[in-house]
DNA sequence: CTGAAAGCGCTTACAG
DNA sequence: CTGAAAGCGCTTACAG
């Protein structure tokens, strides 16, 4: 592998003359610069990473923290900030937090040490600030740059890109509403989810501008996945056979209720309702088809990568609208 | 942040003694390493990665490319590789393709700069070879193991663990013909796939087992995603409105085929039947519930941990077997 | 068993 | 505009 002083020595010049032209920091004669790219194409040299993050300070990577790589929110994510950080430069290591706040501390406390330029906090799950806020604190002051994605920390001075949750919930919740859907259910809660919970409170408001009852047996509390959509839809069916519609808090939950639903005997949308939240690829493919509100995981991976090639002074809070998109099951 | 000079002068030895207390190489005094992990323990020292990296010519980084980490074969294997390359002290560092082989020849250009400690090409596409195998090539000789997952790559000297694809779809169809459900359509050999291609050859033999005529127009070659399965299984049934049963390339795909024949005015699987391939997770919640190929991405990540554990000298191919799972779909 | 010293490959004040 | 030199924080022969 060629070095720095390798080029050098090709070029007739000193290594700190390559440094230069290489990083573009300092003034360099055009005929030299000119010598020295040539020798970097002759020998096909490539910056040793250790030694530039030795010497900087820190390096080109960007860790990015998921609830879980198996869910579409994350993967599409995912996706689209590796494009986006990749065009910055940037590469992305990828951590799965399994939504463990036990894992998030574990990995918070290794950052430091490995050089990194910024973490991309992307988890739903509640996180708790009274032991995870110094880490994130810590990161913060040795310049790596900490971004929430999906969850507002702004208030602890963490800059946040998040998704519409509140307003989105009640405008589905109100379109079921409007459809002649009522009652809706809301199945999904989700308890530990900071998201989840704001879903929920668009339900609630949509109802109270609806003049509808809150009615407890309607709202099921349940986890993330499939199975918990089938088994909370089954648990409200049971309790409150003149239910119409359903929100679901996520796609998982929507096609396990959708699938409840058909188990007990009753048809998707005719009998009952089925709106879902996040856009999942699937849906669109399943019969019906899911109606769901959008997620724009590209508008979020570009201001990720803003976020991070500006340093600090962006904004501390990003709010990316969601849409309806109707398809057949509402 | 603590540097092991800290940690030599509050225990009172050289940094060389501290340095081969936390490695294990080589023997320091019992009373000496305590007080070596005791200042470790007081300082909250970790060694800077860069510095690492440098001396040692390596760091403890894997990189993982995958197909389309949106796919779910590849999110469900990244999930299990971090998990196991965590127990072994291994970072992971993700790329997605996007089925680029473009994309491929860019970022193993960029590796061998890296200090990667392994490259997992977890990929089902064709490769090229002619370029792509110098690249490979390149990262063995600076002792980067390299691994491929998904696909054979054993005669060109890379570990290669995989699961079985044609004997797998092999059994899959055999499986659909002795339910009557012939004549079976294999929507999805997908062009460009070598996997795809192997599932495919398994349908063959399936047929010529069982005496049946390969019929051109019951075969379609799509792409990957779910569209592609409903475009695919659309042309099939027009072409062949006698096909009683279909072996999907992929879960995606089978979905996209059950849309299909339902939109077709059919049902699944009282008229056509659908078999898929890779075990989806929301395979089990769709209605009818889909029958497919299991996928095993734990036993996968624990085979390529062990490689990179280990070293050269492991076994050149693994072959996963896979189970037919039988749900309502077939 | 332990330490002094060199060196991995960069970058950046400093000097000219 | 350019170069000589120091130094980032480790690890490892080498010497004792």
């Amino acid at each position: 592998m060629a070095t720095v002083l390798d080029v050098a020595r090709r070029a007739g010049v000193s290594s700190a003359t390559v440094s230069r032209v290489l990083s573009g920091h300092g003034n360099v004669g055009a005929e030299t610069r000119e010598r020295v790219l040539q020798a970097v194409r002759d020998l096909d040299f490539q910056p040793n990473r250790f030694a530039q993050g030795l010497r900087r300070g820190r390096g080109n990577t960007v860790a990015l923290l998921v609830g879980d790589i198996e869910q579409s929110v994350y993967s599409a994510l995912t996706k689209h900030l590796q494009v986006a950080l990749g065009e910055i430069g940037l590469d992305l290591m990828l951590y799965n937090l399994d939504h463990s706040a036990e894992r998030l501390r574990t990995i918070l406390e290794a950052a430091p040490a490995m050089g990194l330029r910024g973490v991309a906090l992307a988890s739903t799950d509640v996180i708790p600030m009274a032991t995870v806020g110094p880490l994130l604190r810590a990161l913060q002051q040795r310049a790596i740059t900490v971004i929430a994605i999906g969850q507002r920390l702004h208030r602890a001075g963490i800059p946040s890109i998040v998704h519409e949750e509140r307003a989105a919930g009640r405008r589905a919740v109100a379109y079921l509403v409007e459809q002649g859907r009522a009652p809706v259910a809301y199945v999904g809660r989700i308890a530990g989810s900071a998201v989840g919970s704001e879903r929920y409170r668009g339900y609630c408001a949509a109802l109270a501008a609806a003049g509808l009852a809150l009615r407890p047996e309607l709202v099921s509390d349940v986890s993330y996945r499939f199975a918990a959509g089938y088994e909370g839809t089954s648990r409200v069916l049971a309790a409150a056979p003149d239910v119409r519609g359903v929100q679901a808090g996520s796609d998982e939950l929507a096609l396990g209720a959708m699938a409840a639903i058909r188990d007990h005997g009753l048809r998707v949308p005719e009998d009952v309702a089925v709106v879902g939240f996040g856009n999942i690829d699937w849906g669109a493919h399943v019969r019906p088809a899911l109606t769901t509100l959008s997620v724009h995981p590209a508008t979020v991976a570009h201001a990720v990568a803003a976020l991070l090639r500006d340093g600090a002074g962006g904004p501390l809070l990003q709010v990316i609208a969601r849409t309806l998109v109707l398809r057949g099951s509402a």
